[in-house]
RNA sequence: GCCCAGAUAGCUCAGUCGGUAGAGCAGUAGACUGAAAAUUUACGUGUGGCUGGUUCGAUUCCGGCUCUGGGCA
């Protein structure tokens, strides 16, 4: 067991800085845990640390998988924990960084992903099966009534994802009862950064237009040269599907103003999930410096 | 100056044959085990522009005023 530094917290509130900062400091390296940086060619739009931003401190999980490969939580769980023990046999203090909710849930958690892997062609027939959202979710209740929560009723994708394992020999579906089960691995020092809503949101607003402006269009221009369609999973993200859909630029920039809000929301509900395993610093009031003496203290 | 249309939730608008009003968006709170920047659940009271009148009762009908579009001069 030994101390990993979590930093986590809403899109543009200044992770990256503060890794960065805290790498130099402590003499660590970063494993992101990014759900968009992790593919190339998309720089601008996942707001990737820039090149000498990386010269200065070691990035893992940025810029290495090719967006027309799968990738999911399950990979990525795999490369995290590999990178984190690399960077810990180094002597070194890993820090994972990012903002995909998820992805910290497969390193702090003892989540398994061993059996059935995702099948998109079974889950395709469940959808034609049961084909409203009533018949699905009733499918789900009869496989497993503790399952089936009100919140997923017209969660399609979720439902048949759940139906999958279950009529592939799950008995039950583990993550609802014993999801806090924690990794032993690791002793984490889990930061959340956080700031005022709405300064937040503007934030999130010029970042956009600051993006606009250093060639997002130009990005997925060539993206989109390169082949890749709005259908492609890593071409979901924000920025780039509103881009793909090939509507007027400053139409675009609102969407994706608004998207990224609605993301940086979701996120900040996301970790407040972990309750008092979380320290909060606000930005603003409390500062770089307090967060550094708060891990220095811990190590 | 005249004519027409409009003025209702933060925004765009609907509706009420007269019984004080509801959608979408925005916002807020949640859910979350192979797409997670994904997917999904819940939450809607506002001086109905102002002011007179008719009426048991007006946001609704009538008059005046103000403002905003558009048209004519």
């Amino acid at each position: 067991m030994f101390k990993v530094v979590f930093l986590a917290g809403p899109t543009a509130v200044g992770k990256t800085e503060y890794a960065i900062r805290l790498a130099e400091d402590l003499n660590g390296e970063i494993i992101s845990a990014d759900s968009m940086q992790i593919y190339r060619y998309m720089d601008i739009g996942s707001a990737k640390p820039t090149a000498d931003e990386r010269r200065r401190v070691k990035h893992w999980l940025v810029d290495e998988i090719d967006p027309k490969s799968p990738f999911n939580v399950s990979s990525y769980q795999q490369l995290a924990k590999k990178y984190i023990n690399d960077v810990h046999m180094r002597a070194k203090l890993p820090i994972v960084c990012g903002g995909t909710g998820l992805y910290f849930n497969s390193l702090l958690y003892e989540m398994d992903f061993a059996a059935p892997e995702g099948d998109e062609g079974y889950r395709k027939k469940l959808l034609e099966k049961y084909d409203t959202p009533e018949k699905l979710f009733e499918r789900l209740r009869s496989l497993d009534s503790s399952a089936a929560k009100e919140d997923d009723k017209n969660n399609l994708k979720r439902i048949a994802r759940y139906i999958e394992r279950l009529e592939k020999g799950e008995a039950r579906l583990a993550g609802f009862a014993d999801i806090k089960r924690k990794n032993k691995d690791y002793e984490p020092l889990f930061i959340c950064l956080c700031m005022d809503r709405k300064k937040l949101y503007e934030r999130i607003n010029r970042r956009v237009d600051m993006m606009m402006a250093a060639g997002l269009p130009d990005e997925v221009k060539k993206l989109r040269e390169m082949g890749f369609k709005p259908s492609d999973i890593a071409m979901k993200g924000i920025g780039y599907k509103e881009l793909m859909e090939g509507r007027p630029q400053d139409e675009a920039a609102e969407e994706i103003k608004k998207a990224t809000r609605h993301y940086a929301k979701r996120q900040i509900i996301w970790f407040r999930r972990y309750g008092d395993d979380i320290k909060y610093f606000d930005v603003d009031t409390d500062g770089y410096d307090k967060v550094l003496a708060w891990v220095k203290e811990k190590l």
